[in-house]
DNA sequence: TTGTATGCAAAAGGTTTGCAATGAT
DNA sequence: ATCATTGCAAACCTTTTGCATACAA
């Protein structure tokens, strides 16, 4: 909130309960599980302004979309670096702080004519719950 | 197309032309973007055609969609594993192969349970065409 | 009081689905 | 001849936009 009061935007009813509502989660979640949380503290509150508020908070630099190959966003309270592990089953994200792979040295690309401000790195493969699935449904298959 | 044939599926004119097409680019194009160059080819050929085709090449593993902020959709035929420059203003993706970047060990993830299977590297930044026309504007403002 | 945020409605992508007709094997 | 693919239309989901009203400063 105060990056609110800090670039002179009216701090609304909506826009603290959207930001506490997504800061609190490490779920990265869409615009709309957002949007069905918050409706709890505030029902009369319009998708559209969780939407707009979401934007908001990505353009002040408090939230990142996170890459994703599917079509929906994803917002990420984390701004310090990290790295994720993607279950390529489900979607799923989990977040992955490891000192070691915050000191990748960048690649030279200046001949690309490219300026690299920072790096994340995606593992992807399965997470616990879709590894235990495809165990049962191998069983049963039997 | 022996891909197709592999597995048993018809290998029509267009699912030749759209092969064909996604191949070939670098650009990581979006299902759209190969719409509109495939037509020229193939002009009868329909958007949800394409749609599907892209979706079977995933699903075959000849294609992958990337990770991006974006919501659309962007595939990218490169299947050895390779690293990204994504650029923040535009959203341009570049290709980045470097041997060193392949050989970064991978986190021991047993706590969550998770398996991985590859990764890959995002680094942001801005490309050359949006640092040029930052400086333009630059100059342009005062 | 002033100006921005909100809510509503409606539209705009991008993508998916159901079904009859077409086409590959 | 058989069965999957295609094309069309329409639906769907997420996200954006325009404008009058409500609200924070």
């Amino acid at each position: 909130m105060q990056a609110h009061r800090a670039n002179g935007l009216p701090v609304t009813i909506q826009r603290r309960v959207v930001f506490e509502a997504v800061m609190e989660r490490e779920d990265h979640p869409t615009a709309d599980q957002i949007y069905e949380a918050v409706r709890e503290q505030a029902p009369q509150i319009s998708r559209m302004t969780v939407y707009r508020i979401l934007g908001n908070l990505v353009t002040l630099g408090l939230l990142a979309k996170t890459s994703h190959p599917s079509s929906v966003a994803r917002f990420d309270p984390k701004t310090r670096q990290h790295h994720h592990l993607v279950c390529l089953n489900c979607g799923g994200i989990i977040d992955l702080e490891e000192e070691r792979l915050n000191k990748i040295a960048w690649p030279d690309v200046r001949s690309f004519g490219f300026e690299i401000e920072d790096y994340h790195i995606n593992f992807r493969g399965r997470c616990a719950a879709c590894r235990q699935a495809v165990k049962k449904s191998k069983k049963t298959r039997k």
